[in-house]
DNA sequence: TACATTTGCGTAACCAGTTACTGAATTAAA
DNA sequence: TTTAATTCAGTAACTGGTTACGCAAATGTA
């Protein structure tokens, strides 16, 4: 493969992530296109999350996806757009909104769980070679969790200063 | 941490690494902008690629990143913008671009790779406790080069019908 | 009870990437 | 040698995410 940014070893790797990351994504937006079906990645969270759980808000959604609050707005509203989400404002806190899957969303879900099952196996698939990837992969997010790349980054400075 | 995608093991994975990679990206630029650096993150990669090149193309720069060259053009011309590069039209080929640094960029390298080196430092503390990761990691990017997202499912989805 | 603070969510502007298209220069082929 | 195909680089429009800001509703406090 000859490839410069694994050459570079731990300089490449936030790119080669980006590159892994928007490779999936653009695959999966190909796929769902290809085979005409009007949903996007990501939707089978929401989908997941509102079988689960009946009704969500907005927030609910983005602190259990960790997403930002209007990202979840953009996606909710792409999903209504769709006539896979229905909004009614609560009663009793008129602030928040509470999302449910419609009719025609619930009536589609078969058909969309094949090719997220299909999906889930080739997440597999690709995995199959890299038994401990999972595990280590989520011990580096603990620990940009809990200190950030900033945070490290300046703290190695400020020690690289003092080793004169 | 209690964290609904990694529960969802295969199915958040993608997700999962695009907020890594995003959490790495908006830190990095936090970064800079906090310790008043006028350079932005995937920088580096550009600074080293002339270093070791002297003269470069946008193409030969989109291929050696894997990047779309749409993307090369905007990362150079806000580098010429803050005068670090230089472009001037190959006179043998006046299609092609001849990006050098600037004498700015050579006079700023050195405090740019102060932060570079703790910037790599980091990354080696992050994967510290996962000595498998980036060989894995390739793994995985090799077979999606081989045979991307929406193929394989593809694939497996026909075998799912199969096996009826 | 009035007022300050917090919360929920919507909008705007931005960001780093993408694909699709274009035009000009080069190269290949008739 | 003319014409067709390819290559290089730039622009436009879009994507899924972000932060920053504002408003209205709810909650806490003097």
């Amino acid at each position: 493969m000859n490839d410069f940014l694994t050459e570079m070893e731990f300089v490449g790797l936030t790119s080669r992530l980006k590159r892994l990351s928007d490779s999936l994504l653009y695959s999966t937006k190909e796929l769902y296109k290809s085979e005409g079906l009007d949903i996007e990645p990501n939707w089978n969270l929401i989908f997941i999350l509102l079988q689960e759980n009946e009704t969500m808000t907005i927030t609910e959604i983005s602190e259990t996806l960790q997403f930002s609050h209007p990202a979840v707005v953009k996606i909710i509203n792409k999903m209504k757009k769709n006539g896979h989400v229905e909004t009614r404002t609560d009663t009793e806190d008129k602030r928040k909104q509470i999302l449910t899957l419609t009719e025609k969303a619930h009536k589609q879900l078969p058909v969309f769980e094949k090719y997220w099952t299909a999906g889930r196996q080739t997440v597999m698939d690709l995995l199959a070679d890299s038994p401990n990837f999972l595990e280590e992969f989520l011990k580096i997010e603990e620990k940009v969790n809990q200190s950030d790349y900033k945070e490290r980054t300046l703290k190695n400075l400020k020690n690289d200063e003092h080793s004169y």
